[in-house]
DNA sequence: GCGTGGTTCAATCGATCGTTTAAAATGCTT
DNA sequence: AAGCATTTTAAACGATCGATTGAACCACGC
């Protein structure tokens, strides 16, 4: 059932769900879900906290990150495959494939942020961006620390960006339907763009902190 | 009356606007909209387009660019302050000041496309994304059209995702509010970062080239 | 076999939704 | 001032919403 209600919320949104369409998806009758969970916007809050725990789990086997003493030691070319890889599991866990409701809840929870809201950025969004700082702060330095944050956003603003296109990116590129390589090539492209962006910053950075000695 | 509608689908989106609090806020009846429109939908559509159309003259008089010839003889410091000015153009749109329904209501089009969309994507998002095109090729000359394409998506997801991550920004920053000069930061940075990732782009395309000669 | 606690069901509740109706109000021409 | 078309209004329509009810159902210990 609360499957049925995730797919349903992705889909249309919590104003536009009704709880009787979810009853119908999962083939119980609709006083089921009052009984178990009280309202509608308790379902909508279960089903997001299953939905995002089960992916927790998911992330937390993928994700797996070399501790701080062993990017200490890795390579420049080395750091920045894993950062390849940071990008193309934030895509992938946007976009799919497999197409997953995380996306949509998500990005529908931005237009209207509910009690779920802090939650899905505790447990997800933040754990992420502390990944990708780790990686950043050791490709540029001398960056501080708000400057590093906007480095993550930069990067994972412009995943979020062709997650949030979806619908028109085909009209945007001009193109049929979107190849079946669009997630490689996207990850290629935004890790060389913001391998780019990070060294920038970095230069910045490095002549702000000569200016002021 | 299309204006109290502008505001409420912005705030509650479509599903979530019931056609008598548009009617309480414009003070009028809530047959009056039925009358003039037709219809729930209809209201919609219509308040979409008289909002896009009203900022569709602000943009052309701030955003008027130089010719592609009178670009072509731009140094290269004029050609990346037009970058930054066109970011800071964008910024401004989506997330004010003044605070405007456009951004809002763009992001629920990307969450629930109805009839609107395309005609927001060609009347706004296509010309900007031309405009940027331009800029962009005159920093990049080695890049392919498809490059060109995503180089500018890098901008402009930057830009949507600070839109986007709003209600979160704090949450992320580990701030209080949002400071006054956040607009201007943050254009400040993208264009930086944008620059670098574009260079980065640049030397990819001009290296294949050479491996392809 | 029978009662008991937990669960599901059809049926229904009042509220509110988008929409319609017909009368009242308004503006304009003559 | 009268006549007519346009606009606004209060009231109501059927449909559907989230939520509730009480009976039916099921598994289990005795």
């Amino acid at each position: 059932m609360l499957e049925a209600a995730s797919e349903l919320f992705a889909e249309r949104g919590f104003a536009g769900t009704t709880i009787r369409e979810i009853a119908q998806r999962a083939k119980v009758n609709v006083a089921t879900g009052h009984y178990h969970f009280g309202s509608k916007l308790e379902i909508y809050l279960e089903a997001v906290s299953a939905q995002f725990a089960a992916l927790d789990a998911r992330l937390a086997v993928e994700g797996a990150q070399p501790s701080p003493e062993d990017l200490e030691r890795l390579s420049r070319a080395a750091i920045e495959s894993l950062l390849e890889r940071q990008i193309r599991t934030m895509l992938e866990f946007l976009i799919g494939p497999p197409p997953a409701p995380h996306g949509a809840i998500m990005q529908r929870e931005m237009c209207d942020p509910s009690e779920a809201l802090p939650m899905m950025v505790r447990e997800l969004v933040l754990p992420q961006k502390r990944k990708l700082r780790a990686i950043v702060s050791r490709l540029a330095p001398s960056l501080g620390s708000r400057e590093l944050d906007r480095c993550c956003f930069s990067m994972v603003g412009q995943v979020f960006f062709f997650r949030q296109m979806l619908p028109i990116l085909p009209l945007l590129f001009d193109l049929p339907a979107l190849p079946a390589s669009f997630v490689a090539d996207t990850a290629d492209h935004i890790t060389a763009f913001a391998l780019g962006g990070i060294a920038a910053a970095e230069r910045r950075a490095a002549a702000r902190r000569r200016a002021r000695a």
